[in-house]
RNA sequence: CGGGAUGUAGCGCAGCUUGGUAGCGCACCUCGCUUGGGACGAGGGGGUCGCAGGUUCAAAUCCUGUCAUCCCGACCA
């Protein structure tokens, strides 16, 4: 491709309503063109990047026995009822009516047709296991679409889906398709980590993550690893051992239960403060509204609801903390003296954290304005369960060794969803025995267009894109420094010529600006290598850059054929 | 959905307080000059100032409404 040709308009500065790292350089370096909030036009450059990706997704679903097919995007109500989801689903789902007045949804994933299409076609568990897939757009509504690439609302994704006579089968698959993960992302030039988490609006029972993790801002989930051992979980999901496992507000003088005045003291750290003791010896009351109806949750005072967790446990939809008002009306006390005493557990739902397990003489809210009741203790059997966020610092629940938080992009995921499709909706095979049965089912997804983002998020630098060159747009940048120069561009359209011709995917930037210019667009664009034909070539000798380390090598023009096939051919 | 901000040329912005010819930089077109790190000179094209009302002789500017976008919190590939 000739750099007069390429459809292509890169920006001298980086536009203002970017934020992420590769929302910015995608933006100014023409490969992507906002249409409206969170969808964007893939230009050519961005097309090729995707197809690449596709590619490599192609070739090792293919390689792991999956087949594609291809389903559609506009979908009808009917499906979505039957499953379930129409309800539960929410205002992502994009809903519309055709002409005849039929509701329809814009698919934002396809567990409803795939088994659908599977059901007619899939009868007998000979026919089993079967895994499906295809790649294509879907569309979600986001509350909040942003940085670009990494959460749009329309979004390209390579979903499969798996369906079993059996559990073992179907882990069988999942192993076999962590593994696929694997290497795709590999093949990507991206390291991925396989996290534990939390499973969604998809659902099912198992399921995991595929993490590129970032040191830096642009992750969008925290996770949590240990280094000891190789757990993994992102922080909807993840567990721990808690640092002080049992305390004891006896430690701090507190043994014996009384009601304490604590005028205007609100907040944790203010009693802790008032007390004289640590956050860990107060049971901590926070007032949850989950689809309109009140949930306590008592919680140590040193830990945070993790609010994914919290939805799970009571099955609700949406979920968000209680305002000072409702408080009042569920409890009658004002927040920050709230706790489960005297609670009618018929009207509000009482939860007690993991974390609060096993407290002895414990600071809790009397439920009063101003009021603090100190070494307490349990007087009733309570059941616990975990709604509690991880901290950095506490222990690994497998091995015991501390665990460390980093920021990750979730580029996949995997699920084992079971029946939760194939029943509601019907769909089964006839077993050995002439019964019928619902399918067991997996399903597997890959961010097409997030993993391109994700890739520039962790390769870039202060130039511009660093891409892996498995998914770059194009290997070679061929650079004659100045047009104008006959002996210049006599090289470089030889040596593009031949490149072509080797299929290496060479780039001349044959336009008329100065070098600096086409310099800065090579490396803002992130050719992984740049052969500038320039006044050396007097002495029959070019410049090979590598992209990556600045590493630059004086060659003949031959050698730097050679040097493309062996770095790019093998 | 709550909180904050912004809508003026493809991109980045000024002008608005105090109403009176719509401006600057980049990009684009023409000519000249230049050619190893985003040159320079001269000339040129492009904007119903988000939209709708209102006030006024006169509105980008003031008022009302509305729409959209972006940023901070809860969802997800």
């Amino acid at each position: 491709m000739k750099m007069s040709k390429l459809f292509v308009q890169t920006l001298r500065e980086f536009p203002n309503d970017a934020e992420a790292i590769s929302h910015k350089l995608l933006v100014r370096a023409g490969y992507i063109k906002k249409l409206t909030s969170g969808i964007y036009s893939y230009l050519p450059l961005m097309q090729r990047v995707l197809t690449k990706i596709n590619k490599i997704v192609r070739e090792e679903m293919n390689a792991a026995g999956a087949q594609e097919l291809l389903m559609p995007f506009v979908q009808p109500a009917e499906l979505w009822l039957k499953s379930g989801r129409w309800e539960v689903y929410g205002k992502e789902l994009a809903r519309l009516n055709d002409r005849h007045g039929n509701q329809m949804c814009l698919a934002p994933t396809h567990e409803e047709v795939v088994t659908s299409v599977a059901s007619g076609i899939l009868s007998s568990y000979k026919q089993l296991p079967v895994n499906l897939y295809h790649i294509q757009t879907k569309f979600r509504d986001e509350i909040r679409p942003r940085f670009g690439l990494l959460r749009g609302r329309e979004f390209i994704m390579k979903d499969a889906y798996s369906f079993h006579s059996s559990q073992e089968s179907l882990e069988e698959e999942y192993e076999n398709m962590a593994r696929a993960y694997t290497r795709i992302f590999k093949r990507c030039g991206l390291e991925t980590k396989m996290v534990q988490s939390d499973s969604g609006a998809i659902g099912g029972n198992v399921s995991h993550e595929f993490m590129v993790l970032t040191s830096t801002q642009s992750g969008e989930d925290d996770v949590f690893y240990c280094e000891n051992c190789d757990y993994a979980a992102n922080s909807n999901h993840a567990v721990s051992k808690l640092q002080k496992e049992f305390t004891n507000g006896a430690e701090f003088g507190y043994s014996e239960e009384k009601i304490l005045d604590t005028p205007n003291v609100k907040t944790i750290d203010e009693l802790a403060k008032f007390l004289k003791i640590e956050p860990y010896c107060i049971l901590k009351a926070v007032l949850y509204i989950a689809d309109s109806k009140p949930v306590l949750v008592m919680i140590r005072g040193d830990k945070e609801v993790e609010e994914t967790k919290l939805l799970n446990t009571v099955n609700a939809l949406e979920i968000r903390s209680a305002t000072n008002e409702e408080a009042l009306e569920y409890l009658g006390c004002e927040v920050g003296y709230l706790s489960y005493l005297n609670v009618d557990r018929n009207k509000v739902k009482v939860i007690f954290d993991n974390s609060a397990k096993g407290m002895k003489n414990f600071v809790l809210g009397a439920n009063e304005p101003h009021k603090h009741i100190v070494g307490y203790n349990y007087k009733e059997e309570n059941d616990f369960c975990d709604v509690s966020l991880v901290k950095e610092g506490e222990h690994c629940p497998c091995c015991g060794s501390p665990l460390k938080i980093t920021r990750g992009i979730e580029v996949g995921n995997i699920f084992q969803l079971g029946t939760k499709y194939s029943k509601p909706m019907g769909a089964t095979y006839t077993d050995e025995k002439g019964e019928d049965k619902p399918f067991i089912m997996g399903c597997y997804g890959i961010g097409i267009t997030r993993t391109a983002a994700a890739a520039i998020e962790k390769y870039h630098d202060d130039f511009g894109i660093v891409w892996p060159k498995e998914i770059a747009p194009y290997h070679v940048d061929i650079v004659p420094v100045n047009a104008d120069d006959n002996e210049q561009m006599d090289v470089a359209l030889k040596l593009y010529d031949t490149l072509n011709s080797l299929g290496i995917e060479t780039v001349l930037d044959d336009r008329a600006d100065r070098a600096g210019v086409k310099f800065k667009d090579s490396e803002l664009i992130g050719f992984p290598y740049r052969i500038t034909v320039g006044k050396t070539i007097k002495e029959g000798l070019v410049e090979f850059k590598h992209r990556k380390t600045g590493e630059v090598e004086k060659l003949t023009p031959d050698e730097a054929v050679e040097r493309c096939k062996q770095l790019l051919l093998n």
